[in-house]
DNA sequence: CTGTTAGCGCATTCAA
DNA sequence: TTGAATGCGCTAACAG
């Protein structure tokens, strides 16, 4: 701790402009192009004449110059990232996994918040393209289709990040989440606890996800050669409740009505709605009602009960997003992602018993 | 917005090498200045030529480059936000805020975590200083406080949040939380409802934050007239626990055998913690013990019981810090800001009945 | 091995 | 009002 600011070289006052290499190329009474060499430790340059102007620099307090670097070089080194809010935890540990790689890849990360707003994704990307960053991440679960047309038009790498159209793999990269498999496992594992009649809560945004876990649903029950009952399926029509809690409280009691003992929701916060309008009908959960989420919310382990989940590890994704980027600005091929997400299984799920 | 370009040609594709302003002075007939100038709205150009040259500026794609720009002018209208964790709500919400008003101003987000670590801190800021940014911003309530001496060296303008020493407001800018002031508040609180024999929980982690808090709840107790019993506040005084969690778990059954009916805990984490072992205990919140928290995370008001806390608005917070910020780059005067929290009544505290 | 020269793309002074 | 010239700080040919 102590020590490590002990070299004051480092970081010193130093006067309005900043030292540059023809300033030390000036006091070392060498070309310029010697001081950028010995500070770039060329081959091209004895070892001593480099040792003394490394030196030098030290003593000087130089600190390079990343935009005249990047203008020269044309790369910034620098890769965008946008979400569409920070501050929720989800694309919070998304960033978190995002710029772990990326520092370990000597990138900066530029970040962006769109709030679901497709202009605002857009200016984003513009002003991206305007600080000529290297590389662009986009994460959206809920994004208009026209959009990725619009992306693939740009010559700056860029990886989609659970991005919600169907034409992957074919114009542009992405990782994604297999939010089919992630129903198919919520609903086997209710299936598994001897549930028969089980239900799906789906918030009814028209996107993929919605799509696919209710496709997974499907697909569960059909293996398992299980009916399907179309009252078991509860997608929200009201565009004015943006609220996923709401939504889940809101839906519950037609699925309760309907029969079912197991629901699948969307995602946690559906889940929890669900759950505190189980304790408004005197529904115990799970003695009465099984009920799964999607996502494993840090919420999801600390209400009553610990909610069963879908989990899908969105430190990885940002990871496994990153990582993909990083290959292509080596140049390398890539492959799109599908990540598979994994069933964390906790209180709110029972066996069901007849 | 500021978008650059608001019709879909801003998006298109191009060639590998981008267009400058010499291409299109080029195709224009005219020189490379005229061009800079029409594109800026320079006073000095007849509003024929640029209208002339901004639609073909348009035809052509032209992106202007950042990089160049700010070599020229000196200026890269970008900020460095350092943080100890971005997957943290807590930063979330506060890098969300510090977001949005830099957006407003115009101005870039360069994002950086150091996760609580001294040295990828400093590297962090050394990074920024070497990309050149305008400004930076730090946030880390528990910073070793040789750190900010070394912080002073910069001539980048710097706010400081929730730094972790007490001699602010001499040698650089900062926006901070009055623990002070969220101690009383919490304490004060508990008084209101009758409670007499009032406890606070604290980490032990020599943080100010955690001193202060300690100082507001012996304030309001003085303050009240109330005795004041050393076996009422309990420190963890264990290094090897670092999960605030376990901290309040384990330290209160001694505060619950020295009598206490109300305990104020450092922060929302430690209360659960509490929370929990009362749970363990079979004391009842709030019946047999009244509870209080500090931060107001999400997790406080979906647990049973919502917990009372005192909250931080993070949100404002970054808000504030960036538009401190902004101000220092326009040369404007600041004065560093105390931030109040308040209190949010939940369920977890009740009237004492003797 | 080292110095000279020439840009990278733009803003800006000085002339015209 | 416009053009020519210069420089921001650096890398990278090309010569020596």
């Amino acid at each position: 701790m102590l020590s490590l600011f002990t070299l004051p070289t480092a970081i010193l006052k130093m006067s309005e402009r900043k030292i540059s290499i023809e300033d030390i190329a000036r006091k070392a009474g060498v070309s310029h192009s010697t001081v950028s060499r010995a500070l770039r430790d060329s081959p091209l340059i004895s070892s001593q004449v480099r040792e003394d102007i490394k030196k030098l620099a030290q003593e000087m307090n130089y600190v390079p110059n990343a935009i005249a670097k990047s203008l020269q070089t044309q790369r910034t080194y620098t890769v965008g990232v946008v979400v569409t809010s920070i501050a929720d935890p989800f694309f919070g540990e998304l960033v978190e996994g995002i710029e772990q790689i990326a520092r370990l890849a000597g990138l900066n990360v530029l970040l962006s918040a769109s709030h679901g707003d497709f202009e605002q994704e857009i200016g984003a990307i513009e002003n991206f393209h305007y600080r000529r960053v290297d590389g662009i991440l986009v994460a959206d679960s809920r994004i208009s289709k026209q959009y990725t047309k619009q992306l693939t038009q740009f010559t700056v790498p860029t990886v989609l990040i659970n991005i919600d159209t169907e034409d992957q793999g074919k114009t542009f990269h992405s990782v994604a989440i297999d939010d089919r498999l992630g129903g198919s496992l919520a609903v086997e594992h209710l299936i598994e606890m001897g549930h028969t009649s089980i239900a799906y809560l789906g918030v009814g945004d028209g996107s993929k996800a919605d799509q696919q876990r209710l496709e997974g649903y499907r697909i569960a029950m059909n293996q398992a050669g299980l009916p399907q009952n179309p009252a078991w399926v509860a997608i929200n029509q009201d565009p004015k409740i943006i609220n996923d809690i709401d939504i889940g409280k809101k839906m519950l009691p037609q699925l309760v009505e309907a029969g079912v003992t197991g629901i699948f929701c969307y995602n946690d916060m559906v889940a929890i709605g669900a759950l505190l309008a189980c304790k408004e009908l005197s529904i115990s959960v799970p003695e009465d009602l099984s009920l799964v989420g999607f996502d494993n919310i840090a919420l999801s382990s600390y209400i009553t009960p610990p909610l069963t989940t879908v989990s899908q590890r969105m430190l990885e994704m940002g990871e496994s997003a990153m990582t993909m980027l990083v290959d292509l600005l080596q140049g390398k091929a890539v492959e799109n992602l599908l990540l598979s997400p994994f069933l964390v299984k906790r209180d709110s799920t029972r066996t069901y018993a007849v």
